[in-house]
DNA sequence: CGTCTATTTGAATGTACTCAAAAGCGGTGG
DNA sequence: CCACCGCTTTTGAGTACATTCAAATAGACG
């Protein structure tokens, strides 16, 4: 039963009989990450989702001068994976690397729509998730056309205080699409004050 | 049967039936809007989503100095509102108003909650569209990161050309996060080569 | 035709970046 | 346990991208 936490994750949303929690332990499967690991290249093709038992993950892409952007940091019950490769399964521009040493539970594209099929209320479950996700990331679009990277900073230290210490400050700097540079210089001034 | 484009758009992805078509029609309550009428104000709760038979809205809102930053362009074949007023019922911090005469049709969040439990092939064929948003947005966040508002203009005019000439300038530049002198700054350079 | 709004142009300014170097920090091995 | 190495963060100076403010021009609509 290494599924605990994926079975009570998804309890919080639908309710599982014990043949449908038994199915999903049978698809999902554990797998664990180093530090620095990959769990996916850009190039590759994205063959699981993934549920983050404990650990952190960072999904990032590098852009034509070599720089790296992040587009999100995964921690524990989240999910993370290239949803744009894993369902058309084509080669990702992401890549997607442990910052610590994360705990995952994997699941197929065959195997999610065998699940589809036979337990319907998760087909409610992720599109409750993606419509979050969606919300999310429009807040994070909405934020980038109306704000100042200090405000943004700010926002930033507040809502994800959580994992702020597990990050190292450039990571954070590329999420928030400035130069790590520049957020040194934005710190001290806001230390100052 | 003034859902016909309603129901041609949801055959592309689920078949239904004709009492399901039926109900579909019976919850979809047309509306008409003229230019510059607002479908949804900030304060307001987003009481339905819209499906958009013809015309165009825009999604924005206003910042603190009164600037404008648009969210998303909607036109035909797709669908607008403002998703987390929708679904948790509190106040929007979006506006959304007309820049053509639309043509749509609305749904409620009973109706289409009653809809999802008769018709669960709706959740599967909604789990999907949100996914597609997802996916479009994440790849919206990642550009402005990469890369510079240059590339982003010249990505957009190749990527909405269909609807470029029906929206002001000024709106496709509080799309992509720059001033409308800027935008026409960067025209005027493009241009000259 | 006149009014209102959108776009363009130009000059000065500010925000964020680049490049380069120094300082700090964490892990590893002797 | 300390010394060293590599990587991250800080600091400073010069630069570039994008903004502000103001005014002129162009377009849209009644």
């Amino acid at each position: 039963m290494e599924s605990n936490k994926l079975i009570d994750h998804f309890s919080k949303y639908i309710q599982l009989s014990i043949e449908e929690i038994e199915l999903i332990d049978s698809l999902f499967k554990p797998k664990s990450l180093k530090k620095k690991e990959f769990l996916l290249r850009s190039g590759e093709t994205c063959r699981t989702e993934s549920f983050i038992i404990s650990g952190c993950l960072r999904t990032y892409s590098i852009d034509e001068n070599g720089f790296e952007h992040t587009l999100t940091f995964a921690i524990e019950d989240w999910w993370t994976g290239d949803l744009l490769s894993f369902f058309t399964e084509t080669p990702s521009f992401y890549n997607i690397i442990a910052l610590e040493n994360p705990e995952i539970l994997q699941i197929t594209k065959i195997d999610l729509d065998q699940l589809y099929l036979e337990v319907p209320k998760l087909e409610h479950y992720f599109r409750l998730l993606i419509q979050n996700a969606y919300i999310s990331q429009q807040q994070r679009i909405n934020q980038n056309l109306s704000q100042t990277a200090e405000q943004r900073y700010l926002d930033f230290i507040g809502k994800h205080s959580a994992f702020l210490q597990r990050i190292p400050q450039k990571h954070i700097a590329s999420y928030l699409g400035i130069t790590p540079v520049f957020l040194s210089m934005l710190r001290k001034k806001l230390i100052q004050k």
